[in-house]
DNA sequence: AATGAATGAGAATTCATTCAT
DNA sequence: TATGAATGAATTCTCATTCAT
């Protein structure tokens, strides 16, 4: 028996395949670059996926389960509200910084007709019920002043969480950052987030 | 005499053009399928545009001028700060309310090759520079704290406008966003938002 | 505008794809084999034919209809049992010589899938009718024997004419021929068929 | 140790293989589909056979080597003409009723290349000097008229005969069969065919 | 000797672009 | 100048065949 393709292949496969999806968009993305690219023939990549949509979903979900995973991480543990935000706002950098390709899959979603991104909206509704029950809590307990509805404004801190994605993934953001801030270091972006949601959330300077 | 096309049909072509690629995407709009919708030859297209590219561009170009428009429209004339916000809000509301498409070639910006994104990042640099400036002088107002970095809170600023945007111009995000807050009616994200930056800015509740 | 497609390269399409489809049968027949032997570009077949399998039914369409018509114009007319033999015989043999490939798409008929032989088998339902009240007809005048079926012996006299038709248009077939009568010549094959029809359905020698 | 495949085993690829082409026309027919319904893998196969091209003409070799044997049977043993028709005409229509994917073997000969009919051609030769010469006994006999040639007419009867064979074997002659003479009984076909052969050969009713 | 996963040539189909009218 | 049919390069996907185990 042929060699069945090895973990690491397949793993090869994926990640070229996030690269050239990321790079050129699920239309544009061509099966055999990725094959090339993977060192695999076009013809296994069909025996692991049904077509090139398939491929695309897949490179999707594990693209958003990692970002997931790392979100879901910095958002456990942490008691404070403070505590929680930074470590979010951290993650968020870091993932982007080091994973760019799988931040423009996940913004290629958006382009993508119904099937593909029922995935991501499960993890999205995740997303969202957590951070609106911290909201909610935080309400609860008095960190956060009561005339914000903690739903509308998760999704607001979400919102800033996903272009700071965008921001640290994507070329056009990236740029886009860059007129705005120039090269300001990481370290000054994340105290100025903090203190912007803060201000956002509590009305209270730090 | 054959005459050349009146500003009525040129303005058609932009205008389908724009839905077209603000629909399928820039790969999978169909060229002939705009010139079906406008009425006119697909030939003449490629007498305006030397290809589908710059007919992209072009569509963009428009898109994000007749945005930049509409938002600085909002800015100038008001000169509180709160009043500058709930202008830019609901510009952003209601232009991506009527404007889907638009918004939707906005978006598709970044995954676009460089060409096409150069016209989008003059105007973004414009934004940039008008959201800092308003800030800093805010801030030297005493209207802000003195503890945040106009440029990069002017970022943060215009993320959440963005993401407006695209919430109420991209499908994807407009289903994002009923994760958040279900059908809550627009007043409300309006004074929520409003709520939501001022504390941002100012550290203080209204 | 590029000149259409005039109806002679029309036709050279069809006769190509009729050559292509006998010889190769429906699967291996290549659209771009058809279209470089037609002299035009593989796109133009296209646009005429949504896909493969329609110019296919479009073949079979035509050698179907031209074979019909061919078969028909020998019943009509002539009122002797016998004249209307002779001319079906002879315009089976003349039709299978000169269009042999046509005979060879009717006969890939049975190899395809339900949609195309719907068609054929409409013509088949005219022929076999035809066949069986002209027999009827013949039975009531006393032409032939009333202890014969019309309807089973039109379909044995049309099973002699089928296997005529791929006796001479069909290799296989034509080389089976050679077999039984080596190189007889045609009127020798008109003439005993005469006898064995003729035997068969009156009982009688001529 | 290995043990090379069965002759079981063997037997199933040929009939699984038989199946799948009878079904789906040899270029259709999936290697990998013949092997997983004979329970083999696709590597045994082709170390059986050279190619797809060479089973599928062992897979004709079988079918005709059956059929004729079949055919074969009905014809000895049996010395009045009459009673040889009947038989052979009998073992058509069982035959064709109980293998009907060889029957379809059988006719894809035609829309196969060269080397694979050269075989079928064999066993055509054994079959037409077989008629032939019992025709030919039977005109000296004087049961069969002498204006006959019994090359020609062994020929149309061997025509009929295959035409039965598709009529009970192939989807499209079925449906063609039941345009002429709708569900009647095969007893009824038999007693019919043998008038009509009868007469044909010896010009007189029985 | 048997396995069955990998290979990659080949075929159908699409659609941006051209250019004769 | 406008037209829109023709072009053909490019891409997806299939499956006969190979060959490492």
């Amino acid at each position: 028996m042929l060699k069945k393709l090895t973990q690491e292949q397949q793993d090869q496969i994926l990640e070229r395949a996030i690269e050239e999806f990321g790079k050129n968009g699920p239309e544009r993305a061509a099966v055999s670059e990725i094959a090339r690219r993977s060192g695999v023939s076009v013809g296994v990549i069909y025996k692991y996926y049904q077509n090139k949509e398939e491929l695309f979903d897949h490179c999707l979900e594990h693209s958003i389960e990692l970002l997931s995973e790392v979100m879901n991480d910095a958002v456990s543990g942490e008691t404070t509200l403070e505590g929680t935000f930074e470590k979010l706002i951290r993650a968020c950098i870091t993932f982007s910084k080091e994973h760019a390709p799988y931040i423009q899959m996940y913004h290629a979603i958006t382009h993508t007709r119904d099937g593909a991104r029922r995935y991501a909206q499960a993890i999205e509704a995740l997303t969202a019920s957590t951070y609106t029950r911290v909201l909610k809590q935080a309400q609860q307990d008095g960190q956060i002043r009561g005339d914000l509805d903690p739903g509308i404004c998760a999704m607001f801190f979400d919102n800033l969480l996903m272009m700071l994605h965008f921001s640290y993934g994507c070329d056009y953001y990236r740029e886009r950052m860059a007129l705005y801030c120039g090269n300001t270091d990481d370290e000054q972006i994340v105290r100025q987030m903090m203190l912007f949601a803060k201000g956002a959330l509590t009305g209270k300077r730090p």
